[in-house]
DNA sequence: CTGAAAGCGCTAACAC
DNA sequence: GTGTTAGCGCTTTCAG
């Protein structure tokens, strides 16, 4: 079946290409019986307008990209909901990229995405990616980042100061004497990690002291349980701070297996909440980092600098909460 | 900045658009000179063709349609990350649309994509979409189903014999004299639970019984652990099989909450595998089904179809294999 | 080997 | 109110 298209339906309707074009687009100037006409050859014939001629004469998509690390991992899934719920309903589709480390190069996905006239995009990556918004804001695309704190010109961001949630944590317990506090760090949320190192550290120099246990581990999960079940055997913190909940399962099944008891012995916190953290035994404690809100403010950002040029805000920090569970005392 | 167009490259390298349009499209025909004056002056001009254009002029977008019920489960961004790994490779796009239940219609969606012109559409949906891809068919548009098995004009699926593994594993346990089998039932995955209802049907009645231990759970884990938490009080099955990995932890949590061993008094058995599955204690046994496969396949055979009209096979079967972890004997 | 021109489907002035 | 027409940026015959 050949695709109808508009010049069918103004022959069939007997009108001119420009009314039809008029009543698919919702113009009232349009009226009854010419109206009725049209609707009926569109109905009659099925037609529908095609998004890549209207995108062409309109110069614009209504389609925004959305830039994210990986989409397996829980929370990425429930960013790209949220930035969906609201695409939704203001009609704009989304086109999903992902910067798989090493084997997707950046450059390329940028080079899509100008390619592929969006409106805009929605990044949401644990590395900072300056070249590649240069180049973005070049071609004058709206850019709205999720997690990292940052703004200029068609640019705004949406995140969670996890700093200062971590250094709140750390405060917390250095106050109680807890002075043994340990992060894990891995190579996949580098931002992330980076952030809550400095919150550590920041608390540590208030309390005159100076941090250092980096604790690295290998990458997934199985390679860093094992590695944790080793070290935890003459290894022991007051707290562990891990970003990722698989990360923190690891923790707590590493010092069970060495006889550990959480969280008497040794306390674990999870930066980034998953469902879960509440399904493990121990349940794990940590941050209500919203990221289904992360995904819909961005979007809802995004909206805005697409309406109008004037945002009132254009950097925009989403709360934690902090919840504790049955990993902390 | 204005975008720079085909004509400013022409114009600034002194050559027709035919010209331009030949050395962005690797035709070899440009030789020499010419071609380096051009690519000069599309370097000079930092010039990206319009795929929008290209889309218009040549009547395929090179992206495709990715249906998906949720993009918050662990499986569905596995299914994912698989499409887009492949897509990638064949320099498409992917368009994502996400089918949440009671917010978006469904019907909304197929109009979006018929009208978004994509090349073709991946669905993986829990509830067989049937009017909807009728609709699609009648635009000829390539359609991969992923989960069912089924297949037609412009129509190939790729899957796994849910029914089969459910089937296989519950005549493993009623030979076994281990007659009490039953099936955790939400509405969240209509599709893969009638096919496990199927199959421990089928075993039953194979051995002369009747199937009947539906065992109807909440939506969400806090409320379905709640009612399992009750239910286990003065219940007890050999077996328990449960579709997703919240759904099994719900169980063995709500077990042990009611001093239930698990596996000694009962077993449990997940038919998705999540990485999830081997973090939490008991360790979960499941049926290792692909999803990151799933998808790469699907995209595959996607990428096939947009080929030839000649598809070697349009059911594609992938296998499953059961993964006997802490949850069973 | 390169250029001219028609056409992809639709929108938006501008006429009538 | 409705029709005409010139683009939107690119591809692709068809000439030369």
């Amino acid at each position: 079946m050949k695709r109808v298209t508009i010049y069918d339906v103004a022959k069939d309707a007997g009108v001119s290409l420009a009314t039809v074009s008029r009543v698919i687009n919702g113009s009232d100037v349009v009226k009854g019986p010419t109206r009725d006409k049209v609707e009926a050859a569109i109905e009659k014939l099925g037609y529908k307008p095609n998004a890549i001629a209207q995108g062409l004469a309109l110069q614009k998509t209504t389609t925004i990209g959305l830039v994210i690390p990986e989409a397996s991992f829980t929370y990425t899934g429930q960013i790209i909901n949220g930035v969906i719920a609201v695409a939704g309903m203001y009609n704009y589709n989304i086109m999903l990229h992902t910067t798989t480390e090493g084997v997707t190069d950046i450059s390329d996905i940028i080079e899509t995405i100008i390619k592929s006239h969006v409106d805009g995009v929605v990044i949401y990556n644990d590395k900072i990616l300056v070249d590649e918004m240069d180049t973005l804001s070049k071609y004058n695309i709206p850019i709205v980042i999720i997690g990292n704190k940052m703004s200029g010109h068609n640019i705004c961001s949406v995140y969670v100061d996890i700093e200062k949630a971590v250094y709140e944590l750390s405060m917390k317990y250095l106050s109680n004497g807890k002075k043994d506090i340990a992060i894990i760090q891995d190579r996949k949320n580098e931002y992330a990690i980076s952030q809550m190192i400095k919150g550590v550290t920041r608390a540590y120099k208030e309390k005159g002291m100076e941090f250092n246990n980096y604790l690295e581990i290998p990458e997934s999960y199985r390679t860093s349980y094992n590695y944790l079940k080793d070290y935890l055997k003459d290894h022991k913190h007051d707290l562990i701070i891990a970003n990722r909940d698989s990360q923190a399962m690891a923790v707590c099944n590493a010092a069970k297996e060495n006889g550990i008891e959480i969280p008497k012995e040794m306390e674990v916190v999870c930066v980034i909440d998953t469902k879960y953290n509440s399904m493990v035994r121990p349940q794990i404690s940590s941050f209500a980092i919203p990221s289904y809100d992360l995904g819909m403010v961005s979007m809802r950002v995004m909206t805005k600098m697409l309406q109008s040029d004037e945002i009132d805000e254009d950097e925009i920090e989403l709360s934690y909460l902090f919840t504790p569970r049955q990993s902390t005392k």
